[in-house]
DNA sequence: GTCTATACAGTGATAGAC
DNA sequence: GTCTATCACTGTATAGAC
């Protein structure tokens, strides 16, 4: 039993580089084959759903390590809010970077494959901004707005980076856009 | 002659919707033919090179409105600086906000389909971060940077806006990066 | 120039041998 | 539990009648 747990979270990682690279209309089951070494019999017997379920495991292992290690941290009170928002920064800069510059959240609200998984597509986005105002001195006004704008600026140097092919975007423009939220927070 | 064109024009007006609709990969050829009122044989007449051709074309019709609407306004002298990015932000809002809020350049570059319209999907947002640099007083520190992060923030905007499904997202996330960059224009 | 019919590859999914 | 063979279907693209 833990055995068979084991590999179907090792076929969902795998799973999660798949969809990132082909998109999820792209992906077909031949190259899903592939890249987990799976034949299409053990996929449906880990996956019976076929490739939507696969999908929704992959998003959600994909929460599941955001609630991990980016919202709880925000939320955590051990550090002062600026460093856990610069810790943030950090986590996400390498994890989009070591992942394609790829968010799959983003990508699908952008696909055909929106509404189907539109409840942990809002679900992601919902969560994050909210955990971001935690970190939020108190007070502060428009913090929803504030936390809003820079998730959307992190998505967006995400679509800038794959458009011109440059990772150093992302990097530059959420670092830019961590000074600004920093500066209003101070005021 | 011009009947013919008139007609690809319009095919291509109608194309632009269902790729937005549908995305690239999403929008088969019975969905083109149904949305376009076009029958197959009348598609490849028109596009002989199929699928591709067909979002070439409107790639090409959504990048000359940009120039013609966007680009160039920012670039005209006849105008002072922020009332020409003030204009362009209105512009955009309304293109987007009455196109389903998606963007086909940003969607193609998250999409499977980044590869295959690389060139354009990068010419469409070089050309726009070099615009909006002209409409910047002159010896602007990091101009690049600035617009680099506006025309980010706009995608993203629109990441958001199609995930949280609320288009006032787009709106305030726009014009409060409008204010940001107005206060660092200003210095 | 536009349509219908069709070719043929590839899709997601299933059945059954092992 | 994993594979192979195969299913019915849809995809793009083409051919040919009109």
């Amino acid at each position: 039993m833990p055995r068979v747990m084991t590999e179907r979270a090792d076929a969902v990682l795998a799973l999660a580089g798949v969809f990132r690279t082909y998109g999820y209309g792209g992906a077909s089951l031949a190259a899903i084959s592939q890249h987990t070494g799976l034949g299409k019999g053990s996929l449906y017997n880990f996956f019976p759903g076929g490739k939507e379920e696969m999908a929704e495991a992959v998003l959600e292992q994909v929460a599941i390590w955001f609630q991990d290690e980016v919202y709880r941290p925000l939320r955590s009170p051990d550090r002062p809010g600026p460093e856990r928002i610069t810790a943030m920064i950090e986590t996400v800069e390498w994890y989009f970077t070591s992942r394609q510059l790829v968010c799959l959240f983003g990508a699908f609200a952008l696909g055909q494959e929106r509404e189907r998984f539109a409840v942990r597509i809002r679900g992601y986005f919902t969560d994050w901004i909210a955990a971001l105002q935690a970190a939020f001195p108190e007070g502060i006004e428009d913090a929803g707005q504030l936390a809003t704008d820079l998730v959307a600026t992190i998505q967006g140097a995400l679509v800038l980076a794959r458009a011109l092919d440059d990772p150093d975007v992302l990097k530059g423009t959420i670092e830019r856009a961590y000074v600004v939220l920093a500066d209003r927070l101070a005021h």
